[in-house]
RNA sequence: GGUGGGGUUCCCGAGUGGUCAAAGGGAGCAGACUGUAAAUCUGCCGGCGACGCCUUCGGAGGUUCGAAUCCUCCCCCCACCA
């Protein structure tokens, strides 16, 4: 890889670049370190059984890692998940069994494939191998040795938490992750780890451990914590969290995610969540005004694409374009069926609302409705109780729309 | 274990016998304005074929014509002390 060494441009920058960056450890020796193929990791709580769009940062970072040609380790806290991380939150986690953890963990290694080549170096680890069969009286003579508690004290991630309460199991975290990287040290020749700034306290006390241990230098890089301009966490909604897993948010809604970023954001986002070069994210970025919508689809569609595939991508992007250009095709769009028979008589416009998924209840469809904000086929429907029959089917299907942007297909079901 | 303070609708947080489906803020939703963006203004914001009915104020009982509000027991949380 090194014939082509001098062209390419150093992972730091790329990752610098496109604004993976929030802080390193001496980043001289990092640098050096990292011009030649580097084993490096970044930990995955598997506290479900599908990533959501907050994980897409860590994991594009690791592809990025490998396409730069170094090896990344997904390693999956199949052991610290039965401990919880306190860092940066102010609640503890529920604990998870093991039979919980273990399906998690599957579902994680399908949607990090994507984004890995496993058969190419990529491993996928979990941790759960090495600390649950610790003992504990070793494990505080060989790695508590080398803490210190006032200094775990000082460090921001259990500050916080100091205020309401942390309790031992949470304070041990720190210990058992510094281990692992230890662990993945001895084991992989891992030198780098990487994680979100609220890590920082965590991957520097792995760091610091395999220095005392084994008199070598490892590092440490984070990622800045990711928010909207208008700083929402990333990937939640009000609907809930916006999942990777098809079954938990549709391509359809993925893609409307993307499509929604706000204007601050496109540039950004472009950079750390497509592998579009730099020059053409800049290009994207300098679209103003009205403009900024194609910017806006290149990034939900490139997204889409690198996580559900090429083919479910372009679907929903036609559905899109049909809700709300006009033209496209329908196929993904959100549909509900109803029974033929029920049309004939007619149903009430608020009960097919709620029927459909538009609205939580009746009643909100009935202040929906009251407001002006359901639509049939793009006219206000009027009256609450309105019936919706037959006669509203156009080529096939009645389109329901709530407010601006949630669409519902409503298509006869066909009997079979 | 002791003492004190708490658990209210999605979140924060008022409310100490009726006027409470419960102030205020946030979030969310709709309309207007727009570009499937942001900001702003206005309205909505437990459920129900609905000017009424039903279910909510940690849980279970009780007092009362009437309880989120009073009493009893229980569960949980926090602070200080041990």
């Amino acid at each position: 890889m090194e014939a082509e060494g001098a062209a390419m441009i150093h992972v730091l920058d790329v990752l610098r670049d496109r604004g993976f960056v929030e802080q390193t450890t001496d980043e001289a020796n990092l640098r050096e370190l990292l011009r030649s193929p580097t084993t490096c990791y970044i930990g995955f709580d598997p506290t479900a059984s599908s990533f959501h769009v907050g994980s897409l940062v860590p994991i594009m970072a690791l592809a990025h890692m490998q396409r730069a040609g170094h090896r990344p380790i997904a390693l999956v806290g199949g052991g610290t998940a039965m401990i919880g991380d306190p860092s940066g939150k102010t609640e503890m986690r529920r604990l998870l069994t093991r039979d919980q953890i273990e399906a998690n963990a599957q579902g994680l290694k399908v949607q990090l494939a994507r984004f890995l080549d496993f058969d190419d170096g990529a491993l996928l680890l979990n941790n759960a191998d090495w600390l649950l069969g610790l003992n504990y009286i070793e494990f505080l003579r060989d790695v508590g040795v080398h803490f210190s508690v006032n200094r775990m004290l000082a460090a921001e991630s259990y500050r916080q938490r100091l205020e309401t309460g942390l309790n031992f199991i949470e304070f041990n975290y720190m210990l058992l992750q510094a281990y692992d990287f230890l662990h993945l040290f001895r084991h992989f020749g891992c030198r780098v780890q990487m994680g979100g700034n609220d890590q920082w306290g965590n991957i520097v006390a792995g760091v610091e451990l395999i220095r005392r241990t084994e008199g070598q230098a490892a590092h440490a890089i984070t990622f800045p914590l990711i928010t909207t301009a208008s700083g929402a966490k990333m990937g939640k909604t009000a609907q809930g969290a916006i999942w990777l897993d098809p079954a938990l948010t549709s391509p359809y809604d993925f893609y409307q995610y993307w499509i929604n970023t706000e204007d601050p954001d496109v540039e950004r986002f472009l950079g750390l969540f497509t592998f579009l070069p730099m020059d053409r994210v800049r290009e994207l970025g300098r679209l103003e005004g009205a403009a900024i919508r194609e910017a806006k689809e290149v990034l939900a569609f490139e997204v889409t694409r690198l996580v559900h595939g090429e083919a479910e991508a372009r679907r929903a992007r036609d559905a899109s374009l049909a809700l709300f250009g006009g033209g496209g095709r329908l196929d993904k769009a959100p549909t509900h069926e109803v029974d033929p028979a029920r049309l004939v008589e007619g149903i009430e416009a608020f009960v097919l609302l709620h029927e459909a998924g538009l609205t939580k209840s009746r009643g909100e469809a009935r202040r929906l409705i009251g407001q002006g904000g359901a639509y049939l086929h793009g006219e206000p429907i009027r009256s609450f109780d309105q019936r919706i029959t037959v006669t509203d089917l156009k080529d096939g299907v009645i389109l329901l729309r709530a407010g601006k942007k949630k669409h519902c297909v409503i298509r006869p079901a066909r009997e079979g």
